[in-house]
DNA sequence: GCAATACTTAGCGATATGTCTAACTATGAT
DNA sequence: ATCATAGTTAGACATATCGCTAAGTATTGC
């Protein structure tokens, strides 16, 4: 169970603070640059940078550098660890019904002896 | 876009924290009591209270209580907001990705004349 | 009744988080 | 060379988080 993986609460942290997934939103249309992400949120630059490094280290965006403009873009694959995690609990937890099922189909047989 | 919603941030950060990703696993097979998902986490009681009270506040788990047992239960459902947000995101992305290759096409047949 | 069981509450301490201001560096434009 | 732009670093501050111990309450079993 990867559920001790520290890379998925890195993950599901940066998740979890609405200014990150904003951003995360924003840059899903197309890459931005700093202040560009900076300006809607209202935060101050060093708040933001510290939201996108956040995010860098969670793997969720990448950043480049040219000149003194920092592009940051999306990290579409960096989502499906979060999305296999929900999956794997979903399975867990719909095999149980199965179970359920099973069981309630035997007592069913059961009964038509 | 939903990604100002506190209960979004709420259970983004329930899920961060692997020992509250353990209890859901645990939970997702079958209900249990407080004292049996203390034990494998090697942690107080009252530290793992503080974590059930965390997923029940995000929705992910209801308990109830019978004599001086609380038995705990997960709520499937509550992970939906999660995945629902992960699809937008994913969404979003590959809408650019078409506008990508609608782009493509058109500069493909103008090529051609 | 009394002891054991199963939580629950209160409060402490270390560390992490989210925000800011102030001062700094690097690059581009004139 | 000078100045504006874009980002960076350093440090402060309030609050939140995660763990603990110690001392409660409420139920159940003998």
């Amino acid at each position: 169970m990867s559920n001790y993986d520290p890379d998925l609460s890195r993950l599901f942290h940066a998740l979890a603070d609405p200014t990150r997934r904003a951003i995360l939103t924003r840059l899903a249309k197309m890459p931005a640059r700093v202040t560009d992400l900076a300006g809607p949120t209202g935060l101050r630059l060093p708040t933001v940078m510290r939201h996108l490094s956040v995010l860098e280290e969670a793997g969720l965006i990448a950043t480049s550098k040219d000149g003194r403009i920092r592009t940051c873009a999306i990290v579409p694959e960096a989502f499906d660890p979060a999305r296999t995690w929900l999956d794997e609990q979903r399975a867990i937890w719909e095999g149980r019904l199965d179970r359920l099922d099973a069981f309630v189909m035997r007592v069913m047989k059961e009964r038509e002896e």
